[in-house]
DNA sequence: TATTTGACCAAGA
DNA sequence: ATCTTGGCCAAAT
């Protein structure tokens, strides 16, 4: 099956509140291609079940969303984790290795 | 097959 | 703290 496939399912198992980092995805995956896993998210399967939002950079920042990796659509992102109860200082979490999400 | 393209990353300057 | 550089790898072209 696809990289992108197991990265969905993945995903999936994200809890509310928490965030993972392509870097952690690739990993749980046994692969090094951070970078596709970036790619897999902007394809947006988005179907209506999929947190691509809780995907984030591994220096704490937002990474992208929407296809965007600056303007409105990221501070879109930002209070959709937010609202799941993750801060924020900036554009940067608060409290990065406490949210951060383990496989 | 080969090339191009990023929602990436770590290390330098 | 910010910017550049080189390395990475799956997917789409």
């Amino acid at each position: 099956m696809s990289l992108s496939e197991r990265a969905y399912r993945l995903l999936k198992k994200v809890p509310k509140g928490k965030v993972t980092t392509y870097k952690e995805m690739a990993r749980a995956l046994n692969t090094k291609a951070y970078r596709a896993i970036g790619q897999i998210m902007r394809h947006n399967p988005d179907a209506p079940h999929t947190p691509c939002h809780r995907c984030v950079a591994s220096d704490g920042s937002i990474g992208g969303f929407s296809g965007q990796t600056k303007g409105k659509e990221i501070s879109r992102k930002i209070s959709m984790l937010k609202k799941e109860g993750v801060k924020f200082e900036g554009n940067r979490i608060k409290n990065f290795e406490k949210v951060l999400y383990r496989f």
